[in-house]
DNA sequence: AAACGGCGTTGATATGGATCAAGGCGGAGG
DNA sequence: CCTCCGCCTTGATCCATATCAACGCCGTTT
């Protein structure tokens, strides 16, 4: 639970963007899925790549962040370290996610890359401004805002509520939905799940420690509801009996 | 941590607006706080106002809410029970608050007044139309989201990471700055506090049992970080111990 | 090839909060 | 006025998870 000491917030170098947003692979996933033709045009325009190593912090809680952007590849997570260095992570971003808070020069929250990844930049005030011109851009950003703010309730049962091995269980379905959608693909048996996340990181989105976390997913693969490929990867020999060993309910993902 | 049986959902009557909405004591708290005259002219024309009281519920989750709405008065919850009967608060509602899910016609979680409650209410598609159609309301209900969204992750922090006297006093300290931010006033030492929820209704906000809660209140009597008028008042004589009894961070209400 | 550091597992023990149980208080209704 | 019920408090005990500690694996550095 103690926070590890992370690299300092990096200054990633700005890449200038190859290729057009019309050729984007998670457009469709992201706040400019619902943008016009000359309106991608501009985007592309004055759009940057930014790359991160697992571990660098793209933004400090408190920091007045130069940019916005959304993930293209790679997971980020939200969070915020206490004091005394107790440790919360309070989401998860996935390709298609936006990284930053929207309206609000300082993060409420560390962003920090937790695989590798590449983040799709754009100035703060520009970006800003392009929102507020654009409706498409603008009534998108809502409904995402609105499934995220979704999502949070629905971790907030579980952080509440379930049992640790609950919690592991739901995460590994979450991590499962998450990744399936990217490839418009649906839950099933048999499935493999990548768990993009270190022990450690786990932990700290569960609000447990890392021995729990090691024991429960040992306990589960022991009862058969997942099989061990290595540390990082697993099967899922029923979705069903996952569900089930979950808790119920879970909607937003 | 039991689920009490409420009364079904209630469908409280409808009762035709008295007054406009320019003069409205909650307008600047609310979604409709940047419309215009005319703006305001239309909504006053297709509001109506519902009451409950404490227990009722207003929607429930899996249902097709017939309607979206604004507290004026009171507070309301909104929750999720799992299969089993453990039950998490997943928020607070209070006045100029949103009851709701624009943009979708069920609701995900339980709405339940825990006070004698006033919500002035709008037809859903009649309002979601309008949003669509009037910018001063979408990008407010923006802004509402995102600070929802922080508000949210801020309680998630407290859910993973806080211990329950920390818990406790993070709950005093958002009571008080919702309720003194209706009045325009600031938090300052020796002030009163009401709470405007049952022991069960913050066991099922901070994720403990009411045992706990009652427990807690009582350590914190006798430390002297409040005083207790009665089970449901108390007072702060310095705010500064009880944020720091909080475990600091409490940034967003 | 040895040493090291990051990550993960496993075991022994401690503890914060849950659970089980009983009783108190105050308002509503007979 | 008495009784009942909802809400709250307090005490005894239990248990799920934290904490403390040691070790294993593996890729990287020297």
């Amino acid at each position: 639970m103690k926070a590890m000491l992370h690299a300092a917030t990096t200054g990633a170098p700005d890449i200038r963007a190859r290729g057009h947003c019309l050729d984007c692979a998670i457009r469709q996933h992201a706040v400019c899925s619902d943008c016009s033709a000359p309106e991608l045009d501009f985007l592309t325009n004055i759009k940057t790549y930014k790359s991160y190593k697992a571990g660098d912090r793209l933004l400090e809680m408190g920091e007045r962040a130069a940019f916005m952007g959304t993930v293209v590849e790679g997971v980020a997570s939200m969070s915020r370290i206490l004091s005394d260095g107790r440790r919360q992570v309070v989401g998860l971003l996935f390709p298609g996610d936006l990284v930053g808070r929207p309206f609000s020069p300082v993060s409420p929250f560390d962003y920090v890359a937790v695989t590798d990844l590449r983040v799709c930049a754009f100035n703060r005030p520009q970006f800003e401004t392009t929102l507020r011109e654009t409706p498409a851009l603008e009534q998108r950003l809502l409904e995402m805002t609105l499934d995220e703010l979704d999502s949070a309730r629905e971790w907030m049962v579980l952080l509440g509520r379930k049992s640790a091995q609950e919690k592991l269980c739901s995460f590994m379905i979450m991590a499962a939905q998450r990744a399936l959608r990217l490839e418009r693909r649906r839950p099933m048996d048999g499935i493999l799940i990548e768990l993009p996340l270190t022990r450690e990181d786990m932990a700290d989105f569960l609000g447990l420690t890392i021995e729990t976390v090691s024991r429960q997913i040992g306990a589960l693969k022991k009862s058969g509801v997942i099989e061990l490929i290595d540390a990082r990867h697993l099967l899922i020999p029923s979705w069903e009996a996952l569900e089930e060993a979950a808790g119920g309910e879970l909607a937003a993902v």
